[in-house]
DNA sequence: GTCTATAATTTGATAGAC
DNA sequence: GTCTATCAAATTATAGAC
């Protein structure tokens, strides 16, 4: 055990393992003791109740998520460019944290009204509407095949994530071991923008 | 409430509705008895246990799910008929039953044994490697561009199923209401297989 | 701050009347 | 087959000693 963490962090690591495999209802305040080393007790202690306690590392988890497409989209580099950056640092954030995706969507859907909350004060749309209309743009200029915006966006957002999201299933029908599949996911990063720029590309007249 | 369906048709019901939102842990035998209408002790007397009335619905979601990979992937139509089969299948089938692969990917992902006692004498593996085959094939031949069959399976499952796994968040973020969010699904039939086909097409000489 | 002990509540499961 | 009543175990949360 860590001597030199303080206790707060090393609940907040233990709460973060054990929510992200289990979901809320699945997890245990014993399982969050036990994973961190000490007494049932000084959970409350600390953070007064279970749903104090995951609503910290729901919060975490959605904002890693969600932040890495709001500042990619953000700025103000080309298309192809944005679409390459976004798969990269997508897939990076993923191959750290592959359980974060099922555990967020699980969760919103048990209650929509957390993710809404999260959204208060994060100026998350208004981002995407940017990115909305350069991609707009870039059809209206014939650079890219037409599309629609959202399409796009969710087309990427799909390719990136659901292969983590579905790890379970993808090692058992493809029998992989972690370490195969690691290897997907290493040819996946290197392969899935020019898959996306393929489909995008504009005939030639 | 139904006096012709037998009770343990409505039993089934309730329990695929309770389960399928709620997921193993968050569901409680009491919500299951009230959806049906009936009595908690009943539940009990029909199907023993909570594990035993969970395991029926796990199997039947997972069944569907999988199954219509199953047999679109293994017939003998050209790659790219199948594509967009699969495609058009894949999206009918999610858009009567919208929650099943958030469902069936969070309950894996809590205990993977589910997964493989389910396929199980399913013969989904060898379908696969047929399918993988076959996509070889039209890369060896260069009638689409070179990808590693995994890597495009995943690219299709991902492109039909993601958007029905994040609809929560979907809908938040782009602000769709149900009607828009079921719009959206209904554009994305149509471009979908497009979108495919297009990544895959080779280079002209 | 940290622990032990225990309260208070929830929940899956059973007994037994009808 | 269906219900009411109840048990036994699990689980969140708190009281109080150190």
């Amino acid at each position: 055990m860590e001597k030199d963490i303080s206790t707060e962090q090393r609940i907040i690591d233990a709460a973060r393992k054990v929510f992200i495999q289990k979901g809320m209802s699945g997890a245990r305040m014993q399982d969050i003791a036990d994973e961190a080393g000490i007494n049932k007790a000084l959970l409350h202690y600390y953070f007064r109740s279970k749903d104090k306690l995951f609503q910290i590392i729901f919060r975490e988890a959605a904002e890693k998520l969600l932040v890495t497409v709001k500042d990619i989209t953000g700025n103000e580099t080309p298309l192809d460019e944005k679409i390459t950056a976004l798969c990269n640092r997508y897939m990076d954030v993923l191959s750290e944290n592959p359980y974060l995706p099922l555990f967020v969507l699980h969760e919103i859907h048990q209650d929509p009204g957390r993710i809404i909350n999260f959204f208060k004060g994060k100026n998350m749309v208004p981002q995407l509407q940017k990115f909305f209309l350069q991609i707009q743009d870039a059809v209206d200029n014939k650079q890219i095949k037409p599309i629609s915006p959202p399409q796009l966006v969710i087309n990427i957002i799909s390719l990136c994530v659901f292969p983590f999201a579905a790890s379970p299933l993808m090692q058992t029908l493809f029998d992989l071991d972690t370490w195969q599949f690691n290897l997907f996911i290493e040819e996946r990063k290197k392969k899935l923008p020019e898959f996306i720029l393929a489909a995008l590309k504009p005939e030639k007249k």
